[in-house]
DNA sequence: ATCTATTAATAATT
DNA sequence: TAATTATTAATAGAT
């Protein structure tokens, strides 16, 4: 039997910024791996939905999703058990007004940039290579990083809207009260309740 | 000393779907509790940035985010580091007009649904009792969490919206080619590069 | 990337 | 639902 130990094996860390550069790449490389593994493993033994994305350190986007868009909708629209809601106020609606607003802003915003790019398309290539040389491709790589992004945020888009589609067909089982914008002021005072996101409060 | 053991200790399981539904339930809020922490944990050893939505078995949703959606912004748009982007092709662009278009038919359908809320608004209370009666108090728990849903995509769009900045500034840099609709499909064919998401092909 | 010793997560149980 | 415990799984450090 050897007592010479290969390695000192894991170690405890202390759970602040990893200072050493390189380490800390190497942690946040592992750790990725590990966090989607477990999400993996949730979706797959509890039939869970999970949408994770995930800036590196370096603002390099990682994202996971268990399923495309259209399943889950698809899913959440035909399921029906017993956290089916309850008569819901009118606030959903009020809040999802504000929702919608800032998304017409911001599509506004989309238009403009859209705009200046067309008043661009005349300029010529720098390089002269072909378009998917070593940079090129880099550049790829960032594109199908944000593809990523906006198909994960299409997804919880759609969850939203499904849910709101749920709410919506429920109250109609309901009498409704009538509640003006004052009384939904009023209610959004008392919302003080635990969230179901009871994770060190965020 | 007691050869006795107390219990089997953690026993391995099999990575499919946890048939028992009690069994699962706990699994799921065990390893919910797990993911958050894990999620926590990365966002502080290494200053990344987590987004995290997730579906129960029952499609109960939890929501995750280290910082709130100004921070993350204002962090990205800030910093400054060998990560930023190189010249980018249009098609960003080009496939945020598509985004653009799922959004509009989305809003066309909020709407929809605030127009039809408005015609029921006439209805009374069936119950007679003080709105935060037990009901109404589980109820407001969902719209907490749709709030937070909502919360997590204005996050997620602003930092997609932040992204696009970005490319946009650096655009001026550079000269850009001329790439028609055509081409564009063209080279779509051809992104089959490696994503950076490389965890199971999601 | 791969290897180990160790810590951390968690399945079964109470 | 919460706590305990024995075991598996994740991973820090080293190569």
């Amino acid at each position: 039997m050897n007592a010479i130990k290969k390695t000192k094996g894991r170690q405890k860390i202390e759970m602040k910024r990893v200072e050493h550069e390189a380490k800390r790449e190497v942690t946040f490389s592992k750790r990725k791996k590990g966090l989607f593994n477990k999400a993996s493993e949730l979706c797959e033994l509890c039939g869970a939905e999970v949408a994770l994305i995930l800036f590196s350190p370096h603002l390099k986007p990682f994202t996971f999703g268990h399923l495309d868009a259209n399943e889950v909708l698809q899913r959440y629209l035909t399921r029906r058990d017993d956290h089916s809601p309850g008569p819901v106020s009118r606030n959903v609606l009020h809040q999802l007004n504000g929702v919608r607003e800032q998304y017409n802003e911001s599509l506004k915003r989309l238009e403009e940039e859209e705009k200046k790019s067309k008043d661009q398309k005349s300029g010529t290539s720098s390089s002269g290579g072909f378009w998917w040389d070593d940079q090129q491709i880099e550049n790829f790589n960032e594109l199908d990083e944000l593809e990523q992004y906006v198909e994960s945020m299409e997804k919880l888009k759609k969850i939203v809207q499904a849910r709101l589609d749920e709410i919506d067909l429920s109250e109609n089982y309901f009498a409704n009260e009538f509640i003006n914008d004052q009384n939904l002021l009023d209610q959004n005072n008392f919302s003080l309740i635990p969230h179901s996101n009871d994770f060190y409060g965020v």
